[in-house]
DNA sequence: CACCATGTTCCTTG
DNA sequence: CCAAGGAACATGGT
């Protein structure tokens, strides 16, 4: 199916904006219109601040109205009418924040079929049943929005420009790469397209943050862009199965599109210690940073 | 058995 | 007060 696929098959789905995006565009079809029979919470700490009963009182007569996406973050939006004492309607509004953590995934299944060992939080629906499962309940479906109020700009619509960019790199003598990580520099970009914006950009990973000149700044502002903006694309092309899963391993950001001429593998640099760059022949490096790999090639990314 | 992996939040240190 | 560094969270794969 995938060449070269190998041993990266193994790695657990790691969710940043594009997986989030696509997964947003997969679910929000599929839930839009659909009411809230019954929720049912497995794993309380998902739920963060929020408490079962609180859901369990909000959810139940519900409809999901539309799913969009901010940075990471999943947003259900969902109209709920009260009921008041004169007997009339009241809708009210309100939504349902969602994290995949590292390992969370998120799908709308069949009601006969099983749920999966670690079901998170499900919720019945009037067609089909939504869940939330994470293998190791790092992520979040909660009512509360705090998180977002922390976020950045959106790299993808225009929020995240060179002059706000350049900015807040010129206040930090961190590593360049640890700075990408930060959501409130931009919002978005986790480990993986951290290395490969870099190395697109022809940036060292350890340059402090402050030291980028104007021009390497204007080339990794417009990398973060095009690689997010391109791993979407990918991922859109990726057919998911009822389970929200993509191809053989449901990562669709590792191996190749299925439409290129000789599949050639997308991530340049990401898990790619030892191997060639695809441009100088060099051994791409692994480093550590802030507790992270880093990816790179040390020759096409020297300043 | 020991160690590694991802993202976010919290705690400590300077 | 803020920047920076590191631990914790939970689990499974190697």
């Amino acid at each position: 199916m995938f060449a070269g696929f190998g041993k990266r098959a193994t790695l657990a789905a790691m969710p940043e904006l594009p997986e989030v995006e696509v997964l947003v565009r997969h679910l929000d079809p599929l839930l839009r219109g659909r009411r809230v029979k019954a929720v049912e919470v497995r794993r309380p700490r998902v739920l963060g601040p929020t408490s079962p009963s609180a859901l369990s009182s909000r959810l139940p007569g519900a409809r999901f109205e539309r799913v969009e996406r901010r940075a990471k973050y999943l947003i259900f939006h969902l109209r709920k009418g009260n009921r008041t004492r004169t007997g009339a309607s009241e809708p009210s509004t309100f939504r349902l924040i969602g994290h995949l953590g590292m390992t969370g995934r998120m799908f709308v299944q069949p009601v006969k079929a099983p749920l999966p060992k670690h079901a998170a939080v499900v919720v019945r629906l009037d067609r089909g049943v939504f869940v939330y499962e994470d293998t190791r309940y790092f992520g979040r479906l909660t009512l509360d929005e705090s998180s977002l109020a922390k976020l950045g700009p959106e790299p993808l619509n225009g929020e995240f420009t060179v002059e706000g960019f350049a900015a807040a790199l010129k206040r930090s003598a961190q590593a360049v790469k640890v700075r990408l990580l930060d959501q409130s520099l931009v919002a978005g970009v986790g480990n993986i397209y951290a290395s490969e914006a870099l190395y697109r950009a022809g940036v060292s990973p350890r340059k402090a943050a402050r030291r980028l000149r104007q021009d390497e700044v204007a080339r990794l502002h417009g990398a973060v862009i095009a690689v997010l903006r391109e791993a979407v694309e990918f991922g859109s092309t990726m057919p998911l199965d009822w389970s929200g899963q993509a191809g053989r391993d449901g990562l669709f950001y590792y191996g190749s599109a299925p439409d290129t001429a000789g599949y050639e593998e997308r991530l340049r640099v990401y898990d790619r210690a030892g191997q060639p760059c695809g441009c100088c022949g060099t051994m791409i490096r692994r480093i550590a940073q802030a507790a992270r790999s880093t990816f790179y090639c040390p020759r096409c990314q020297r300043s």
